[in-house]
DNA sequence: CTGAAAGCGCTAACAA
DNA sequence: TTGTTAGCGCTTTCAG
């Protein structure tokens, strides 16, 4: 195997020297670190990341768990975090959590314990404190995106800002009937997510002095097929149908825009229609939406770990970091009808 | 930090024995083993993957390399290959090439060479000659995924087979006049994937005796709203409408009916619609398709890996591995109107 | 079946 | 600025 002592021969040099060559260049002579360079090119040497991460404690990996990756929202964030990764010379080593509890232990107590990542990524996870205490106690600096994490730096919207607006611009359209379809309690895997959301929507409507009607409300899962029957039952009530829906993701507005269309409402004549994420799908559909931005969010996670990772790293200004959102109106948010 | 010398010192062996006994446990005493197993439990030994690896040369992780995350197909392959993986105590480092040319060259010159890999797994990707050679010069096992990698065993599904089965179930409900929304040449990130489902298509319709009029093939981008223009195009001519449209992809598909509805017709009343992957929106649109299975793609492309990385391993059957699709029959597919 | 010891390829003191 | 060298923590001969 070509190794280092052979870049170090071929530039005339010590193996020491080429280390330090290779690896951001301090305390070398710019001369001898572009002959190394050169060495190094010329032989295609590239460093053996074991033998450079058993000698340095520096693995240049990170590890990124998600409890599903196919599903819109976790892929975007991976994808950020990756990208970003690559800039910095990071692998990325992935966990995915669908296998369950077993495969929840065996990644918290074996897979992350064998000292091949410098960091962990959790994304919308709800991690144990003893899994947490693992990690700390490893040393592995940890950060969340779509928190909260006691104790841990984690990215995320704030949820029930998020909520007020889109509800707002509803209301600010004249709307007063508005319908929610958020989350039900079953689903623990997004921390609170649709309970603030749903505390957004109903701080909104209080502001305007509008009543939150109970009957207004209605769980589902997360999925266009779960929000289509939702606004089905919404909207095909005889008196007092809703306006306005908003939907706790644009997935679930979707759902609802073909429910609405299949009891024949045209929308947003009949009835407005505003979801939460800015999905790639939601132009199509012309869905008016509160947009969030997971690729960003990977992004800044490990912009935050990279930092943590230094030497000497910068003190945190707080545990958590709030990530932009922003309204986007398009075709499916319209004054109420008279 | 805690290592192998402790778990030794706490079971009262040597090193060597621990290190026996911790990997599969050939040539020792069974009681030895559970003792060492025992120590290693109580203690919370796991094994410094770096040191592991820098001794015996196995990096117990493969590297999948994918064109993007965020669409089903490829994350369905990556989660069954993640869950697979982790099966067999595997970790999984993933390599997205979104960032372009040089995100590529950064990948394959740089990230995959430096020994932290076994193995690769290319998904959809057509490698090039040099690309293949370096993997192979590193002696890294390869396998494609929705090849076919020249000289690389890969596992893809006859999309020629697929597609003649969705074209001949339409034929054989009666039609006729079948369109087709196929991938344009631009998309070269696929294979022949788009072209090799076009001739199925032709091939069916031959059979048949049907004509495949140039104008009923439409090229799009293989998204929703792409398929939505080409429909809305194919169904919109005042003459000889199809009453039948094949979409090379269910996203593509799903586009069509959208179409066909705002254009007022009724699927499949007035016109059918079928498409390619079984993709987890189509049961919702009441989607009829060919169903292809790239989660257990994923699976089986580790199962290859697992097994050329073994010792002696098993002598190939051939490079070309068929993977099964299946024709699902929904609500959007019946007999062409009178 | 078990132990002793020589590396695996590189980095980081320490010296020069 | 550069070279020398002692490890990093484990696996694997080779003996016993």
């Amino acid at each position: 195997m070509l190794g280092i002592a052979d870049v170090a021969r071929h530039a005339g040099v010590s193996t020491a020297t080429v280390s330090r060559a290779l690896s951001g260049g301090f305390h070398v002579s710019p001369a001898t670190r572009l002959r190394v360079e050169a060495s190094a090119a010329q032989l295609g040497y590239v460093v053996s990341s074991n033998a450079s991460s058993l000698a340095s404690g520096r693995m240049k990996n990170i590890g990124v768990v998600v409890p599903f990756l196919n599903r819109w929202f976790f892929a975007s964030v991976v994808e950020g975090a990756q990208q970003s990764l690559q800039r910095h010379g990071y692998d990325l080593t992935l966990y995915n959590l669908t296998g369950g509890a077993s495969a929840r232990r065996s990644v918290f107590e074996h897979f992350l314990l064998r000292q091949r990542v410098d960091a962990v990524i959790a994304v919308s996870l709800e991690l144990t404190e003893s899994e947490v205490a693992r990690l700390h106690a490893l040393n592995k600096p940890l950060v969340g995106v779509g928190g909260p994490l006691t104790g841990v730096p984690t990215l995320t919207v704030d949820d029930l800002a998020v909520a007020r607006l889109a509800t707002e611009h509803l209301i600010s359209l004249g709307h007063t009937r508005i319908a929610h379809i958020g989350g039900d309690k079953a689903l623990d895997l997004d921390f609170n997510l649709p309970t603030n959301r749903r505390f957004g929507y109903e701080a909104a409507l209080k502001a305007a002095a509008i009543e939150a009607r109970q009957d207004y409300f209605r769980p589902a899962d997360f999925t266009m097929a779960g929000a289509y029957q939702a606004a089905k039952q919404l909207l095909g009530r005889p008196h007092g149908r809703p306006t306005a829906i908003f939907a706790a993701s644009d997935e679930m507005a979707i759902g609802s825009i073909l429910a609405a269309r299949d009891l024949g409402f045209v929308v947003p004549r009949d009835v407005s229609v505003i979801g939460v994420d800015d999905h790639e799908q939601a132009a199509f559909f012309g869905l008016s939406t509160v947009a969030q931005f997971p690729q960003q969010q990977g992004e800044k996670a490990v912009e935050v770990l990279m930092d943590e990772l230094r030497p000497r790293p910068a003190p945190r200004i707080g545990l958590n970091i709030n990530m932009p959102f922003e309204l986007i109106v398009r075709a499916s948010t319209a004054r109420p009808p008279e």
